[in-house]
DNA sequence: GCTGGCACTCACATAACGTGAGTGCCAAGT
DNA sequence: ACTTGGCACTCACGTTATGTGAGTGCCAGC
């Protein structure tokens, strides 16, 4: 009893925090939320909350703060899911509707996050690994060069131009392109090398470097290349939290300029169901030890396919954000699906 | 020849404001510069350009600043070329010349260009209507999906799906492929329209429909959608002088975050041969009123396809940056040449 | 286990005060 | 006609002193 009361302060706690950005002292609390108890009480409560690492105070004399592990239990226990308005609802509905390619997508997603969230945004492309072949086209570009283009279930059109040394004929890239196309259509990136596997013994033996060229693009280059990539938005809106944070917004920038960083930030997420949070220091990159993610995984049909979510400040809204990024994601994952 | 010395003293304030970033006094310019006079008269001279607006006093009893009118002046007469050394000039030809692809040129030059300049950097892809047609490709997806691939001279390839109304047959899509390639091979993306002119009327009367589909995204939604590209990199050099600056960098992360002042700010460089200066509040964009654009075109062959720059604070070495920018310019055109 | 009372702490705002870098002006020197 | 040294003046900035108040911790009593 005296524990769930000590729950309902922390979870008081958190949101002055959130919604005043300012130290939160007991005195404060029993004045806006009505907890039935007098300020003493919840002082005795406080310092329970701080010796076992909820809460601390940034100074003596001052108000107490929550700490990531604040946060954390906040997230995990003692916050309800903020069901988007359906005016929202529709919004994000009718905005996405209007893409009209994946690019499109991806874009609108990223401004749209940003917008609603009023935080940094990330989304990611559709991982080539998790989507499957549709179609696959060779297109002969002069006598020694091909333009390879893969087509993905998930709506992805990557190319690459590939350099032969000996000059092709067209019959060769027909060949070739059937061939491919038979071999690989439904096959996932990962199981390329395998349905590809002596491949190359259909054709002449004066074809076969090249045909082991277009082999190893597809195998490796193309996935290593183009596997991930990620859109940003909205970093703009670190700025907006004035000079009053101990948030110092370089290491943030920097971090967020990272391909490889986003990547981490938002792969993880992709293999767990629901919305995904890290919150301060549990963040695996050091840059963003005072920001907390929200992800959530997107999915074609039954496969999760890739991330997106918000980067902000461990003192954001956590259930309005969680709710956002989770409508969001559902949203571009009825669109991916559409495609 | 007073005046002479005066616009020495102008120079000699701009380098030591550019170095310290603190506003400079008349003693400390005749310590570090030898202009053999003493403080008093500097300060008749410092007095003198400030009348003419060349600079101004942050307030009174403090060194002087000068003004965007100030940095004008020295970049167009005081100001002398900064070559790049040569082991600089080196690492920039190797770098970009490990480039495999059009993105990854323009991920390279980006990223180079923030890292040699320290602020950040802006590239633009080849524009669509500035590039030739080297080749257009139609490929058949299903029977009412057509994807059309178009390749630039300039190296960009850019796809499209198409998506028709009726079915569409092999041999319809084999035609029109072979008569848009002869129609438009070598023209510009301007000349599309002209070229496709009654087009339809070598088709049959059911075929129409589709081949006016495809046109029209040729001639149409392919530029408006993909004519402008821009990536940017090294925002966190932004963040990177401390509060110590008038330089608020939310408007200036909003300002880079919208395509079209990006594109405004790169847009018009490209008409212009060598490299442009636009100072603090010389600048079209609002939020970018206390920066510094310094940008060049770089060329396809005799005509310039697009730009390249960098944003940093008016207070930036502009003989430095104008180099760098310039040569990775001069390296960009010759890749491109190379493509 | 809750509460009121009370002494204590300490960040923060405000004011007072030197200090010094820098200026403008002027009269004298070249 | 410039240049220069001298001199008074200004004013941002750092330092110190001083209140003020929000907030805490603790304790005795309910």
């Amino acid at each position: 009893m005296q524990e769930e009361r000590r729950l309902a302060v922390l979870r008081a706690i958190v949101q002055d925090y959130v919604s005043t950005h300012e130290p939160v002292g007991s005195k404060a609390l029993v004045e806006r939320h009505n907890l039935g108890v007098s300020p003493a009480t919840i002082r005795n409560d406080m310092s329970a909350l701080e010796e076992e690492g909820y809460i601390t105070q940034p100074h003596t004399s001052a108000g107490r703060v929550p700490t990531d592990m604040g946060y954390r239990l906040f997230v995990d226990r003692l916050s309800e899911v903020k069901p988007l308005s359906s005016p929202e609802r529709r919004a994000i509905q009718q905005f996405l509707d209007e893409a009209v390619d994946l690019d499109d997508i991806m874009a609108r997603t990223v401004r749209l996050l940003t917008q609603i969230t009023q935080q940094v945004a990330l989304v990611q492309y559709p991982s080539l690994t998790r989507s499957t072949i549709k179609h696959i086209e060779l297109v002969p570009m002069s006598t020694t060069r091909i333009i390879l283009v893969v087509i993905t279930d998930t709506a992805r059109i990557e190319q690459r131009t590939i350099e032969c040394a000996l000059p092709v004929s067209e019959a060769l890239v027909a060949d070739l392109r059937s061939r491919l196309g038979v071999a690989l259509a439904g096959k996932t990136f990962a199981e390329v090398p395998g349905a590809l596997e002596g491949l190359d013994n259909a054709f002449d033996a004066d074809d076969r470097p090249v045909v082991r060229t277009v082999i190893a693009f597809l195998a490796g280059t193309l996935t290593e290349r183009s596997e991930e990539k990620v859109v940003l938005a909205g970093t703009a809106n670190l700025a907006r939290y004035g000079d009053s944070f101990p948030m110092a917004i370089q290491p943030v920038l920097e971090a967020l300029e990272e391909q490889v960083v986003l990547l981490r930030l938002l792969g993880e997420a992709t293999t767990q169901p629901g919305v995904t949070v890290r919150i301060g220091h549990e963040n695996p990159i050091e840059g963003l030890a005072s920001t907390s993610v929200v992800t959530a995984s997107y999915a074609r049909g039954e496969h999760n396919v890739a991330s997106l979510g918000v980067v902000g400040p461990t003192h954001m809204d956590y259930p309005g954000t969680m709710a956002s990024v989770h409508a969001v994601a559902r949203y571009v994952s009825r669109i991916i699906d559409e495609q």
